[in-house]
DNA sequence: AATATGAAGTCAATTAAACTGACCAATTTT
DNA sequence: AAAATTGGTCAGTTTAATTGACTTCATATT
């Protein structure tokens, strides 16, 4: 019975995906059972902007390289489910600032155990030298290449 | 001027996110000069399960964790645009098999230059040593993670 | 051999999440 | 004090996914 091929994936591009899937899978999986089901993937990225002070959409438009109205949107939804709120801006009669509620707090301090349970399982694979060593080496690849250009949007596009 | 605070993402996610980021965005605008603008990052996904000998529409939905009918889509697009074409299946009549035409794999001629190009880059800030481990470490991780539990799809879902 | 059950794929209609365009209110520039 | 710019929302549109219904061929059960 020829069963699943089990082809390798070699570069990097794959192998970074499937690292961020598993990781987000994971992560998805424990929130839902502590009831942030309705946390969808994308708001994890916008919630990296609202840390530690909260900010303002255009910057999170910025951060996400989304449309100012698809932000917009997401702040509708998330404000609906209690995760964040809207205040006026302190010195931009315009702008509104989005901060984390008790709500959203909670839910970042799961995500941080969350995720620091699944790296020093990564970390007992692999050693936890190398494992900080993928993180420092990742973080000079991608300070070096948003040097020259305009720095990456957080959020891949497809 | 308080310009752009450049708040440092440590989180292994964003690092995987970011580090696919870098190397998709570069890899579509090389492609696009040489012709393939019609090419996106979501295809790139697709075309890892075409390689070497193709593919049923079946491996493919396995593969991108997406709906039968969305693949049926994908290929409709691509196969209009002369990336791949549909074969009846050799030994299943039900079937069809999926393979890349020539301006497919031409397509992946030049991705794998592309990306050896951008890795070359990258072995020189971090060295090439660094490089190997972290594509082998980031192999042993998946393998691992892909064992006990369902294979992760190859594409994340958000 | 006949029929039931399942699997691969397509057609059609729907939903979700992005998009563009138009606009308002507040700010900054001239 | 206009004029131009900026942050944000409202409304309508596109696009890529979804679900549901169906066809054809394959496999299993009598």
């Amino acid at each position: 019975m020829p069963k699943t091929p089990r082809r390798h994936q070699e570069d990097l591009a794959s192998l970074f995906s499937l690292g961020f899937s598993a990781l987000n899978e994971e992560l998805h999986e424990r929130l839902n059972e502590l009831g942030f089901g309705d946390f969808r993937p994308m708001h994890g990225f916008l919630f990296q902007g609202l840390i530690p002070d909260g900010a303002t959409a255009k910057t999170l438009v910025e951060l996400l390289g989304i449309s100012k109205q698809a932000v917009s949107q997401m702040l509708d939804y998330l404000e609906e489910r209690g995760y964040v709120v809207r205040k006026p801006h302190p010195s931009d009669g315009r702008g509104k600032l989005v901060v984390l509620t008790e709500r959203g707090q909670a839910l970042m301090k799961a995500k941080e155990s969350i995720y620091s349970t699944i790296e020093s399982r990564w970390g007992a694979i692999i050693g936890n030298d190398r494992l900080q060593m993928m993180r420092s080496d990742l973080k000079r690849i991608i300070e070096s290449v948003s040097e020259g250009d305009a720095p990456k949007k957080l959020r891949p596009s497809w």
